[in-house]
RNA sequence: GCCGGAGUGGCGAAAUUGGUAGACGCGCUGGACUCAAAAUCCAGUUCUGGCAACAGAGUGUCGGUUCGAGUCCGACCUCCGGCACCA
């Protein structure tokens, strides 16, 4: 081989053409081979790829080509989360159709995705918004509708006045939308579930059987679904001296304490509860209406934020709940910090063990009773504690557990409560007022009412060519679109014109690519792929998409279509992308940010920032928080330009060295230039080698000391390097053992037959090492060494045990903990031959010299710990 | 407030099971090459003292367990993330 510079824009594209010509990385289902799915999360098609898509991809890319090179099948898809908001608003602000805007914004992103060289099967690749993808989704939905696992209702809905929509309440952050910013109103209108609080039970429990996920995950979905357990029971209306109603209905309420029922002393309805109209009393009324009028005026996020949290409001209804308890009438209030979407929407107020209460009660003068006894020191308010019942008569002295039990039996005995589990996790609203998403498949007859669209009649195609007025999306606004005739009886009848939730989509793409072209949702090839081995995604899904999918997979399974109970078996999240953020205040007092390419900093002489300036013009910038990539903080890097100026290698090798994939990764320009070098180097002493002409073959049992020492070097890094990518995921480290070994290689200079064949198996070693996270320029030295065939294709380097046995080891001698020298030695030497060869060491003999060594802690070939005193 | 996670050189980080703290990379300093610069190569680089050998200190703070603690335990501080009236 010639000695050439390393050009990887040359050799890359020469590279990614061949494999394509190839068809290197398609799959087909092989029973006779061990089966690996590697799933990223898919891309929405923004425009162009960013450092977190690349960061996410070459994450999926390493395990996907390490698996591969150990001999599985591995399947690795691309597909496009098409469907969205963004579209829509670019093609109001552009004047273009959403379909025509994501489509040129698909072709661009997928030559990046190409450009970057990822093993992916493009013959399974699709985009979510085209029919043939949603046609089985609305099929799926049809069928859910016939078992009755969607249903439709009037809600409260998360209201955003500016992109004219319903937003899920994962969708509000602080009470505002989570794309526009708007403040969030409420409004009530019909909308789509699905059941997913039906799978509550099996989503959380199914989490501990899900031992490869992130604890973090699991932790946030366990709390999202939140359950609790207690009892419900029910109360009936009644006078102030405690007669009862029998034309109104009894209230339920759901607590956790039923031990605490004897220090109720008030009830409270949430503003929304049905019978808050029917118990309030006629003196009551006019303020009880004001209340609820300026509840309906607040969002339900403005109500819960931190600030609302603090004030409780409410109005009493002059009605009373009848205590079954004490026998005794409690006033009955409606307060807005109770909820009418969780438990019953009405509870029983123990002010004395519950802090809301408490604060409810102190601002409404109401009474509060201790039932649990605090501890004598206890200085606070509400006591949430363990203690011994008090005030409860037939439950005094039990502790909190006991009474709890106790208390759930005598309701259950006498028929008026029973155990009950409540789950915060709410139904699954599905219906969007938007335009660009996949029609919900619904027709509306006056006579038969809801009805889903005929299986003959799918899909329900979204028409692409359509002009926006407006937010309001074309098929709501076009006469004709949504007429149609009741397939029931035949009379006029309309289609919805809300469409899905684009979690929707995402929430079974990874079934389909196991599917591709099927004429159903999914067929059997889909049960020898499923479930993936190794999901890799954001941190940022841990609780919406990854619930959805785990809730989707359950109903893929109940529908037949598969046999596994999980989607994914194992789960990497990956950190954020960050970078250093520069600013200048504007004359007005607001702040412009710069990117960090315009600016450059000044460095004292042990190479600390002390300050920094804008190239352009050589005046001082503000340097803030290292915050992630982001346009809003104008800290971006464009992965294109990296691409194009050091090729896909070392903006692969630079993601994955700079951190573990689970933390976040600082920007560096030196550290790209790093990365750069590293394979220059690499390819320089891997092309000087094959320069030296043909090497003989390797006798590794007549080699001299430092070809031993080179050659156990390899093994030991092969054998680290395997760990790393396959058990822990630590690429970094995986990288700077190949680096460190490098920097070895690159010093032996023995050129000898044998050292020569030595090194010949080293850099063979190197190179299918690194070709999982640097593909092209090793596929091109691995040619270069005179191997057949593909790299990519090659198995993984196998460990020679043999070759990491030593014949020396260094042990560490420590007198009293301090490390005070070391000595080589035989491995597998007992204490009394390590103590013989301490103690002979100067350093040693200096802090062991007239004392007496009271113990001896010898851990073999490791380190020997000398006690004196 | 509740629930997670983290805190180690000038910087990104490593130390996997309680056993040599700082691997690897960046930056910086000095040197070689060069008319010069860039690139490249070599050496040094936790702090303090010392020409050096070496010594002392050192993993957010304060305590504890241990022959031995970045790692385990207790209390606290700071930062990041999630949830936030869920009865």
């Amino acid at each position: 081989m010639e000695q050439s510079p390393y050009n990887p824009l040359e050799i890359e594209v020469r590279v990614q053409t061949r494999w394509d010509k190839d068809k290197t990385y398609q799959v087909t289902e092989d029973p006779d081979m061990e089966k690996f799915y590697c799933l990223s999360m898919l891309p929405y098609p923004s425009g162009a790829l960013h450092m977190g898509h690349v960061r996410n991809y070459t994450i999926g890319d390493v395990i996907s080509r390490y698996q591969r090179m150990l001999g599985k099948n591995v399947l690795q898809p691309m597909a496009w989360d098409a469907f969205g908001l963004p579209a829509e608003n670019a093609a109001i602000k552009n004047n273009t159709a959403p379909a025509k805007w994501t489509y040129a914004n698909i072709d661009h992103m997928r030559e990046q995705l190409q450009r970057l060289g990822f093993a992916y099967d493009w013959s399974r690749e699709f985009a979510t918004c085209s029919p043939d993808y949603y046609h089985w989704e609305q099929r799926m939905f049809t069928r859910l509708m016939e078992k009755g696992v969607v249903y439709r209702k009037d809600s409260e809905v998360n209201w955003d006045p500016v992109d004219q929509t319903v937003l899920a309440n994962e969708q509000v952050v602080d009470g505002r939308g989570w794309r526009s910013g708007a403040v969030v109103e409420r409004r009530s209108i019909p909308q789509w579930f699905m059941r997913i609080t039906d799978y509550a039970e099996e989503l959380l429990n199914g989490l501990d059987e899900l031992v490869e996920w992130p604890e973090a995950v699991k932790t946030m979905q366990r709390n999202w679904i939140g359950r609790s357990e207690g009892a419900e029971f029910e109360m009936m209306v009644c006078d102030a001296d405690g007669k009862t109603d029998s034309d109104t209905p009894g209230v339920p309420v759901f607590t956790t304490r039923p031990d605490t029922a004897f220090g109720m002393t008030y009830a409270v309805l949430a503003p929304e509860h049905p019978l808050v109209k029917k118990v309030t009393t006629a003196d009551c009324l006019e303020s009880v209406e004001a209340f609820i009028d300026s509840v309906r005026n607040t969002s339900e996020a403005d109500r819960t934020s931190s600030e609302g949290a603090q004030e409780k409001r409410g109005v009493d209804t002059g009605a009373f709940l009848f205590n079954p308890f004490t026998q005794k009438a409690v006033p009955l209030y409606i307060a807005d910090y109770v909820l009418m979407a969780y438990g019953t929407g009405a509870i029983m107020a123990v002010p004395g063990q519950d802090q809301r209460d408490w604060d409810f009660a102190r601002a409404n003068a109401l009474p509060i009773l201790r039932t649990v006894q605090p501890p004598p020191d206890w200085d606070g308010e509400a006591y949430t504690g363990e203690g011994v019942a008090i005030n409860s008569e037939w439950l005094d002295g039990l502790g909190v557990d006991d009474a709890r039990e106790k208390a759930t039996q005598w309701l259950e005995s006498q028929g008026i409560g029973e155990r009950k589990v409540n789950y915060r996790l709410r139904d699954w609203g599905v219906s969007r007022q938007r335009y660009w998403g996949c029609p919900i498949p619904v027709i509306y007859c006056p006579d038969c009412g809801a009805l889903p669209v005929p299986e003959d009649q799918l899909p329900v195609v979204l028409p692409e060519d359509v002009t926006f007025m407006g937010v309001r999306s074309p098929i709501k606004a076009d006469p004709e679109w949504r007429k149609t005739r009741c397939p029931r009886c035949g009379t006029d009848a309309e289609r919805e014109t809300d469409t899905f939730d684009t979690f929707m989509e995402s929430s079974w793409y990874y079934a389909r690519y196991c599917s591709p072209g099927a004429n159903a949702m999914l067929d059997e090839r889909a049960n020898y792929w499923l479930p993936v081995d190794q999901y890799v995604g954001g941190i940022e899904h841990a609780i919406l998409h990854l619930m959805y999918f785990r809730f989707y997979h359950k109903l893929l399974r109940d529908a037949g279509m598969l046999h596994s109970d999980e989607p994914a078996t194992r789960l990497l999240c990956q950190g954020m992308v960050v970078a250093e953020t520069y600013s200048r205040q504007n004359p007005d007092g607001s702040r412009h940010w710069i990117n960090p390419a315009e600016v450059q900093t000044e460095l004292d002489e042990k190479g600390k920032i002390i300050g920094a300036h804008l190239l352009a013009d050589g005046q001082p910038v503000v340097i803030g928080a290292v915050e992630k990539m982001s346009k809003s903080k104008n800290n971006g890097v464009d992965p294109q330009h990296l691409v194009e100026r050091y090729g896909a290698d070392t903006v692969r090798l630079f993601s994955m060295f700079a951190s573990p994939p689970d933390q976040s990764l600082e920007w560096s320009d030196s550290g790209v230039e790093g990365a750069f070098r590293f394979l220059r180097r690499l390819w320089f002493m891997v092309s000087s080698h094959i320069a030296a002409g043909p090497v003989q073959a390797l006798d590794s049992n007549g080699l001299d000391t430092g070809q031993k020492t080179i050659r156990r070097h390899v093994h030991d890094t092969i054998a680290k390097v395997s760990d790393d990518i396959g058990r822990r995921n630590t690429f970094n480290t995986a990288i700077a053992a190949v680096m460190e070994l490098c920097n070895h290689l690159g010093r032996f200079e023995d050129r000898s037959s044998q050292g020569r064949a030595v090194l010949d198996e080293a850099w063979k070693a190197v190179v299918r090492l690194m070709s999982p996270i640097t593909p092209h320029v090793c596929e091109i030295l691995w040619e270069a060494l005179g191997e057949e065939g593909s790299v990519v294709s090659t198995a993984w380097p196998q460990v020679d045990e043999s070759a990491r046995v030593r014949d020396q080891i260094t042990l560490v001698v420590q007198v009293n903990g301090k490390l005070r020298a070391r000595v080589e030695l035989a491995p597998g030497c007992d204490q009394e031959t390590a103590m013989t060869a301490a103690m002979v060491e100067a350093n040693v003999l200096r802090y062991t010299e007239g004392m007496a060594v009271r113990k001896v802690i010898h851990i073999a070939d490791r380190l020997l710990n000398i006690v004196v005193g």
